[in-house]
DNA sequence: TGACAATTTATACGTACGTTCAGATAGTTT
DNA sequence: AAACTATCTGAACGTACGTATAAATTGTCA
């Protein structure tokens, strides 16, 4: 059994409050071409980061094994990525802004409609997700995977949660629009499950494989069925009336 | 930044393969008092690995770690557990009957009834992991935070995964009974979905905190939600008929 | 062309890891 | 009491880790 050092706690990371990313290069490529060159060097780490991280964990892979599949030595990393607390917020950095534009685009064209209904806005919500998850871009889908097991470990989520949130509030807030009656603690949770059941497609494919006794296809194959499961929870919890059902 | 020497790959720990249980001392404790000595430690060396596993994740948990919370020397934690990967799959095969029990009991009594619905085989599913993790005993509280990280990540759940599968299976062919036309494929994907739902709600608590915006209690205080949640999810998916509904 | 800055290499440092094991300790049996 | 075995200690081994840095390289512009 081989054995790696991993870091034990992104908390106590102390290069990553040095500031923003004033101090990491290549973030604000010159038209002079002059960063092109670290540009594209940087991208084969971050791809490497990101197929290694969702396949493996976030523990589970060094910096050398990032160095070894992107081709670079392992400086390099240092170099693009900082450390490894840095690394995992810029590898997801990357590409949330164009996962949450698809959700606020969907959001507002069905808040934009006649009469916006619970379910479009929880297909608004599942879909953009399914679809970069099965996207052409196999790192698309790396970054999908990854996402799931960042949300599923509060360990890791609090170092990234305000990337995703946000964009939760705003769904949360329409379906309170369209449910006034619905309560709103009810409908985070119900949210949470959700966004549960939608990344257990994409991240647990062993466990279905292992039950129906075939491998399956893609996380799309499923999609009606995630859509309708999700759907009719949703449905059954914001038509219940606002104030405390469960608990004590 | 601290590091950790953590292993990488749960499949090539040549140690797990040199037999059942036979090498690992404890196992089989006999009357005359000789192996209750060590039987003491050995709850405590696997109670911490629980507690820490289960809190941090598997790959960012060294031996030294468990060894420490537990109180005993480093050696200890290799006699009492053999490798780590052993020592994983020891501590879920601890917990795993009782729990796997209450479900069969509970499944057992839906289906006596005169009519076994949808809805009580989904309680009858979710309900014992509910109860376990809401337990006085906070170990089950652990076991049951562990559960949800080892099954979202395919890499351990490989390893494990047939400790809980065939509980699954039974909780598949009665839903398959109590809906004859559903689609026996859909089913699995929606008990994954409910699976997953159900674990969201015991390990994502930093989620649901940051949304709601206070604490919460415990999972318990969701329950409700939960299982409308689920039941209408899957109760919409079994009403469709068999037969392949989703894309291509 | 030569100065300059961005990038890359190669190497090192200190620390922690998983595993192993010879020997000490403490109950049990003879 | 002596032999025996399960349990535990303490230390070591070899390996890998994250990070840092001096020097080499590469491309750009004066």
């Amino acid at each position: 059994m081989r054995d790696t050092a991993v870091m034990r706690d992104p908390d106590t990371d102390s290069r990553a409050d040095t500031g923003p990313s004033d101090d990491t290069p290549g973030d604000c490529p010159r038209p002079d071409g002059r960063l092109l060159r670290g540009e594209a060097t940087r991208e084969r780490v971050l791809d490497a980061a990101e197929r290694l991280f969702s396949a493996e964990g976030v523990d589970a892979v060094s910096i050398r094994q990032i160095a070894a599949a992107a081709g670079v030595t392992l400086g390099v990393v240092g170099f693009h990525g900082g450390s490894k607390t840095e690394l995992i917020r810029t590898v997801l950095s990357r590409r949330v802004e164009a996962l949450n534009i698809a959700r606020r685009d969907r959001l507002a064209r069905v808040m934009a409609g006649p009469a916006p209904k619970l379910d479009d806005l929880v297909e608004a919500y599942i879909l953009p997700y399914l679809e970069y998850a099965s996207h052409d871009d196999p790192q698309w889908g790396a970054y999908a995977r990854l996402i799931a097991r960042i949300v599923a470990d509060d360990r890791w989520y609090k170092n990234v949660g305000e990337l995703y949130d946000p964009m939760a509030r705003e769904y949360l807030d329409a379906m309170q629009q369209v449910c006034p009656e619905a309560d709103r603690d009810a409908l985070v949770t119900a949210l949470t499950l959700t966004v549960a059941s939608m990344l257990s497609l994409v991240a647990s494919r062993a466990r279905i494989a292992g039950l129906t006794g075939h491998a399956g296809g893609n996380a799309m194959d499923h999609r009606d069925t995630l859509v309708s499961f999700c759907v009719n929870g949703m449905t059954a919890i914001a038509s219940r009336k606002g104030g405390p059902q469960d608990g004590p």
